[in-house]
DNA sequence: CATGAATGAGTGTTCATTCAT
DNA sequence: CATGAATGAACACTCATTCAT
């Protein structure tokens, strides 16, 4: 194995004990060794990889953020018709927070919280293009609301965290009917 | 003034500095002695009203969610149609999550935190009743669709976070009319 | 009841609450406020009684090393013959430490620890004199052993206190067989 | 110099300022930053070699107990005749509560106190046997008398801390003397 | 690259003491 | 005399970070 791919997977590593941990016990009550412990390697090399927890938590959400963007425009292509695309990618994210359990909360967790720095925050950000480029598509050929994308992601996407959240704290099972009626109030929250 | 009338005080000193301070910084970094500092009292004296750091932490959360549900039901009669109930308390929790910011802030981070305890929690979700209510009386006119309330809730009224969200990190002014426009996807999302 | 015998009965009070919580938790571990509550009073009534902590620790030693002496000469009187005055002494001094164990406790307690300050341990020990006395008169008579006081009382007085701690912690129990026995065994170590 | 002998000079280090510490202020008036700073360590490493205070404190109390009972059988061997084995325990035993004053009054503190937890007493009693063994020899040989070894032990070896204690408050001198007539003065008390 | 012992500033909490009532 | 709410200094303990190995 490759210094590189060694050194990748302690960072790898420490990417997954942190998620685990914070979702756990929130950012401030997870200690770095506790992170180290559980990634399998001494406190002191945390810092070899980050510079420090703060930055270490930047670069998960990152990471995480990124990761999800990943997953919500695979087999995504721009040429779907608006319907379509919206369907592949609203059921994309659904699969992602439900499956994915772990990597959502803790983008819940932290996109709740002041953990993160808005830098960081920021750049977590830049993905979700696609989806802001069909909805004004969807706009321009008459089919989506005519009204901010805030709007439109508040009533369509954002919805799918709450239900992970329940699904989460076992108050309620989605199954893949429940998916599919969501996908439909989904669509028919933003369609005209 | 009456020694309970200057307790009270005191403690209504400590919410709302938790409140403030928990905001900005988070559950675990934001210390006693700065709740107390805020609060305009000696550390010490947190100690006579709450019993340690999560139990402030939590009556904080009760009382919270308590002041938010009186909110959500203020003028709310149970004699109203199906559609007028569902206006009045819709526009309630807006106004609720649109003014009284540092409040439903605090509420948001809660709820996506492992800071407030499981009891708590429960504790906090006593008050919605009348909305549930209302929504299963819906469902008997065969106004509102025929799914579980949490898809309900996730539709209509849990957007109204993230439109918060937006909001207060200046990403997105909600003028009057966005939230009439917000309102209507909101009862186009559960209505029949 | 007149004024100072309430007074009385507090200061009483205080005392017994004293030697209790100290017996149980060691001086530095019995906050005053748990004294005030098992004395019923409240925290800033102590100190109508007593100066501070200290002086309270102070004036409970004094009194029941006081208390101990009085009960250590009862009956006795200074014709007695000197092997019959021991006796008496002796047997007196068994009885309070085997009986009353909380007094005793406190007592042993004080004595091998830093918690009393000197003037008070010097105050303590006044009363022993009648003791000290039938010694010397005893060994002017040729009955006791010529050696110092602190040697007698070490080898005939002191081992009762480690009799009583044996009994206390339910290692041993001291019938009065065994007393008689301890008794022969503490004359025989001073007598000629 | 090793890693595990710099640690041990840090315990060790550790142990010795507890012993002086709580000699002279007693356990809880002896905060765990002034062990430290007489330790020549840094606070927080003090948790690094002990779990809490409770546990410092009972481990030094073990420790010392160990070295008490160590020193008491020095030279000492089982095949001795009676009343030479209990010389050599006895003289020992003086020896070191006169010369090793500090950790003989830290034991002598222990014993009186409620501040070591039940475990460790015991654990600390663990060593005493080889006397124990001596004086039922003793008795089978018709040497020593026939009562209890909590008897034997409160008027021979228990009068020592007595004068020990005497000696460090500085109202005796035990010159060597006076260690031979105490030496009778305890055969005596337990010979037949 | 990796370690983990060591640090020391910072935290939650306690408690002797005061003082307005 | 008596109260008990309030204080704030002091404590035990934690943990992000460093650095000698």
């Amino acid at each position: 194995m490759s210094a590189t791919s060694k050194g990748q997977n302690k960072r790898e590593a420490l990417v997954k004990a942190t998620i685990k941990l914070v979702n756990n016990n929130g950012f401030h009550a997870t200690p770095m060794s506790k992170i180290a412990k559980m990634a399998g390697i001494s406190p002191g090399t945390i810092y070899l990889y980050f510079e420090n927890k703060q930055n270490l938590i930047n670069q998960v959400y990152i990471e995480v953020k990124a990761s999800f963007s990943d997953f919500a425009f695979m087999d995504y292509e721009e040429h779907f018709s608006v319907e379509k695309g919206f369907e592949k990618i609203w059921k994309n994210i659904a699969v992602f927070k439900l499956k994915e359990v772990e990597e959502a909360m803790f983008l819940s967790q932290c996109d709740n919280t002041p953990m993160i720095d808005e830098p960081s925050r920021k750049e977590g950000l830049k993905h979700l293009q696609p989806l802001l480029d069909l909805w004004v598509r969807g706009q321009n050929e008459g089919i989506i609301k005519q009204v901010s994308p805030y709007m439109l992601y508040a009533f369509s996407i954002y919805p799918i965290a709450f239900l992970m959240n329940m699904q989460q704290r076992e108050l309620y099972e989605l199954s893949s009917t429940h998916v599919d009626e969501a996908y439909k109030m989904a669509w028919n929250s933003i369609k005209i």
